[in-house]
Order: C-alpha cells, then structure tokens, then sequence
DNA sequence: TAAAATAGTGGGTTGAGACCTATTATTGGG
DNA sequence: CCCAATAATAGGTCTCAACCCACTATTTTA
C-alpha cells in the first residue's frame, strides 16, 4: 500500500477536505440513484423544516443562486415532491411547499444519509462520533457568522 | 440570519461535506493566487516526502490518473518546482525529483495552509483541534484500507 | 402613472476533477 | 527477432457546482 505524503496527512485542513469529499461522494451515489443531487435533498430538508418558501427565500436560506433554484425546482416537481403555487397576495412570487410524496422521499433519503454515515464512521465509537459531530458543529457555526453575512 | 434546516445540521455526513467543502475552497483559493490547484501541493509533498517518482508511481501513490499527472506536471515544472529526466536504466520511464524552488513553494504553501487551518479550527482550543485531526486520521485510514485496493 | 425594484425563468459560461482512448517509444518475454 | 506489455503523452469527454445576464411579469415608489 502507498502511502500518502505525511505532509499532507499532517494537515488537518486536507483532512476535513478528503474526508468531505468522501462523504459528499458516498451521498452523491445515493442520490444519483433517484436522479436527485445534492441542493434536492437541501431544498427538502428546507421545505420539511420551515414549511413552505417563496423561491428567493430558498435562495437566500440556502446560500444558492436563484436560477439554479428554478432547475432544481423543476427536478423536484417532476415527480411530485414538490408544488408551485403562484402567491395571490404577491402574485411575482412562487410559494413553494413539499408533498407528502416529498417528505416521504426526504425521510428514504435521510435514512440512507445514515447508513452511510455508519459506514463512514465505522471506525468510531458512539462517543466519539457525538464529539466528532460537536466538533465540526461548531466549526460549521463559525463559517456561518464569518462568512457569507459577516459583521451582523 | 436564516437558519438552515436542522435535519441536515444534524447529519455528520452533511457537517462533513460541507465543513470539507469550506476548508478545500479556502486552500483551492490560496493556491490559485499561485496558479496551482490541489494536485500540484499534493506531487510536490510526495515528491518532498518521500523523493523522485516514476511518474507513474506518483499516479498510483495519489490515486490520479496518469494522463493528468502529465497536466500537472507540466504546470510544475514550468515555474521551475519539479524537473523531469528520463531514466537511463529504463528509457520509457521519466523520473520527477523536487527542485529546491519547489520545496520553497512547498513550505509556502504548507504555511499558509496552516493559517487557513487557523481561521477554520478557531472555535476549537488545542486539544479539541487534536482531537479533531485525530478522528479524521482515523476515519481516513478506514476509508483508505476500505476503498481503493480492499482486501488486500 | 411612469419609473424603479423585485421574483421568477431561460439560456448560457467557466473551472475543477475524473475518466477514457489512441499514439509513440521502449522494454522484456517467447 | 517479433509481439505483448509498459510509460508517457496528447487530446479529448462528462458531470457538478457556481456563476451571470437578459427577459417577462408584477409590484412598489416617487
């Protein structure tokens, strides 16, 4: 077995960067085999969460641009995930809610989110992982107040 | 501050990605001021680690395909930081050693990804920062031994 | 009520990364 | 000596993600 340079290895930076990309690559897979990516299940998460969302409130909730939330509405809404009724009191906006359909597709694909988060984790007790998610918790915090609207 | 949805901030699998996705586009964004992506910090630290490769080895040791270990190294041997001379012993071979101008490039870039590291591990004091590389450490190796070459 | 702002939509571009094939030079086995 | 395998290379494809601009419909404002 190669090993991989422990320059590299001794960066937690590239740590969080190759492990990232093995989770989001193992949850990709999944997802690919609904036809879905990864903003879908985001925009359920979105809809099943805070109920229903005029379209710019998805954009800007979820940090994605508001024409890519236009296509991936239209993936959702294809089978039924998801229903588009123009708002009467505004009628520019869209309000955008989540079927029974899809919160059934959201709780498959949160299901699968775990399974997979089991494999990953394999190699850590309970205690661990409660940390592991603390962790990367607080990190995620962070990101959030110093980045995208920092300074509120 | 909109909220993101708590069913996906209570995914590890997500905290990853996502926490993963942060630290590579800081890195990604460091080394494009240098007109360098992740491949050419990760040829020039093996090269550093572990000395000249067959390009070929590099490929397998990475686990990057060997046309685009051509790309990248062409990208570092025209700022100088890799020179490529054909093997005598075997004259299809080319063996890439590290200049002393990659090494400096290497320790740059090594340094500055400390700094990013810094920003992104700041909610976490030393020994949470520890803890942290130590679980991804772990559940690297499993992904490694898992992944490519199982059963070995 | 005309002009400006806003919401959604369609149709793009760009860059990274992974992957794939054909070609050339060279080596080693039969 | 010929053939198969190997190493490097050139030149693609494909997908995802992240943008960006132009346009229409509608609402707000001055």
């Amino acid at each position: 077995m190669e090993a991989l340079p422990p320059s590299l290895l001794g960066l937690t930076t590239y740590l969080l960067s190759k492990t990232g990309k093995a989770a989001r690559g193992r949850l990709a897979a999944r997802l690919a085999a609904d036809g879905l990516r990864m903003w879908h299940m985001a925009v359920l998460a979105a809809l099943a969460d805070f109920g229903p969302h005029a379209q710019r409130d998805l954009s800007a909730r979820l940090g994605i641009d508001p024409s890519d939330v236009v296509k991936v509405l239209d993936e959702l809404s294809a089978p039924g995930f998801v229903d588009r009724a123009r708002d009467p009191a505004d009628r520019r906006r869209v309000t955008v809610t989540i079927t029974a359909g899809g919160r059934r597709e959201l709780t498959r694909l949160t299901q699968e989110a775990r399974a997979i988060q089991d494999e990953l984790l394999a190699p850590l007790d309970t205690a661990e992982r409660d940390q592991l998610h603390d962790l990367l918790t607080r990190i995620l915090v962070q990101q959030l107040l110093s980045g995208p609207g920092a300074g509120g």
